[in-house]
DNA sequence: TTGCTCCTCACGTCACGTGAGGTGGC
DNA sequence: TTGCTCCTCACGTCACGTGAGGTGGC
């Protein structure tokens, strides 16, 4: 005979879970001494104890534990019982991947955009390599394009793999009316859906400039570019580019303070 | 101004829940009807239950949920919750993973038993392929081959790719001082640790049994095999083989009397 | 007397859900 | 009056863990 002290060395388990177990009735002491109170563990007790042990690590509910235990003594008993709790634990495991999943992708786009932020805010040239986009052309306003993305979203989202941007087809700009692009970077298996077109944006050299701050204030990082632009005598290819690193997120509606804009104007050679 | 109704609607969450969010001073309504009690929210409201439901849905802790809205409106100053949350739901996804393997496995092995079970208990013969095995040789009871699988098991446990085996190099049966090696088949990548050789056990045609039972009966079975055995005038191949189909189980002492071992005896041609 | 082991009982955890019993306005 | 919406308050969930306060034997 064990104390519960004794059982508990023995089996793992802790006091204060063996005396759970005792009073829920799943691992009843083999004596009870009437005057103390004490609980009394015996040899054949062992078994049970691990049973439930081992159960409890694959995270079988107490309840469950009480039925297998109830009924049975052999495995191939409790299979069935092993393969419901295998689908409930199916689903967690998957639920657990979707919120990994979800969490990777924000935190991998927030830490980029970071990233970008320690960037000069300068005009540059660079070279721009082609890119798969899924894009819907519009003329209207510029804030009706929000609706744009989130219908690429909601019909490709899991071929995104960049960066929201804007094509501006018009020279000048256009307060209503104006012609636009709404693009979504996608993976070549994407398959247009109606109302979305997929194609490849040629790529070319570029002049690109970090704009950080509202979208109303775009205006002033414009003027930058274009003055570079002018200053140089480069030849201005439409449509421009608009590429949204970093706006309202996914969570937050953020501070547009730290939104950050790239804009890139192609120029011919 | 909405009623806690109104506003359940328009956020998707519970009246229930919304009142806990306002008792917690989570979400606290606009204003409360000092004489009715009715909690009435407004637009400002929306986007903060927007932000919190969305952040349970990746079961953020209300508690870090608090500490987001209290300082910060931006998605990079989350950032470094978010990965401590990531760091959280990672260790979760860790253990259901390992849980839903074990759960495989024992689904797997109890399965094949079960499968076997169906079998008729006739003496046939049959081919056997080669298998690749860790192996300990020992001499003594047969009883102690026990903490030689063991002792396989926590060396190489990720290797193993079938059911236990013993090999008896005895012709006779032996009380003490019998000779047999304790096997388990391993996968091709498995490395021999000291003390566990890993070789190629040899194919080849062989004579079986399957014994349903305790294995203190194993000898009714080996008379009924060994009587087949003569009676063709086969010539027996040392060492012999038992395979233990199901045994004890991997959570249950199981009942001995659905113990499940194949004996097979290689003969010459 | 001190230290150890055991006991019971109440409460906390986490984020709500489930009633019971009652109110107020159409 | 009936039906609807709102309220508060208490209790349940799941498997224990954390004390507080007390006992019994060396």
């Amino acid at each position: 005979m064990y104390s519960i002290g004794e059982f508990s060395r023995i089996t793992g388990l802790t006091v204060k879970t063996l005396r759970f177990y005792a009073d829920e009735g799943l691992l009843p002491p083999a004596c009870i001494d009437p005057d103390t109170g004490y609980r009394y563990y015996d040899d054949s007790r062992i078994d049970r104890a691990r049973i439930i042990a081992q159960l409890r690590e694959l995270e079988v509910p107490l309840a469950v534990i009480a039925e297998i235990l109830a009924g049975h003594e052999d495995d191939a008993d409790v299979l069935g019982h092993l393969v419901r709790h295998q689908a409930r634990i199916e689903a967690r495991l998957q639920r657990y991947r979707d919120i990994a999943q979800v969490l990777q992708r924000i935190i991998t786009s927030e830490s980029e955009a970071k990233a970008m932020t320690t960037g000069d805010f300068q005009v540059q040239e660079k070279q721009l390599g082609p890119v798969r986009i899924a894009a819907v052309r519009m003329q209207g306003r510029y804030d009706e394009c929000g609706a744009a993305f989130a219908r690429i979203g909601r019909a490709l989202g899991r071929f995104i793999c960049g960066k929201p941007l804007l094509l501006h087809y018009d020279t000048e700009y256009k307060e209503s009316d104006a012609d636009f692009e709404a693009c979504m970077p996608v993976r070549d298996a994407a398959v247009a859906p109606t109302g979305i077109s997929i194609r490849e944006l040629a790529g070319g050299r570029c002049v690109s400039l970090l704009h950080k701050g509202p979208y109303d204030q775009l205006g002033r990082s414009y003027e930058r570019i274009l003055r570079y632009v002018h200053d140089r005598g480069y030849k201005i290819e439409t449509p421009t580019r608009e590429v949204y690193l970093k706006g309202p997120g996914l969570i937050f509606r953020g501070n547009p303070k730290r939104y950050l804009t790239e804009i890139q104007i192609l120029i011919g050679s």
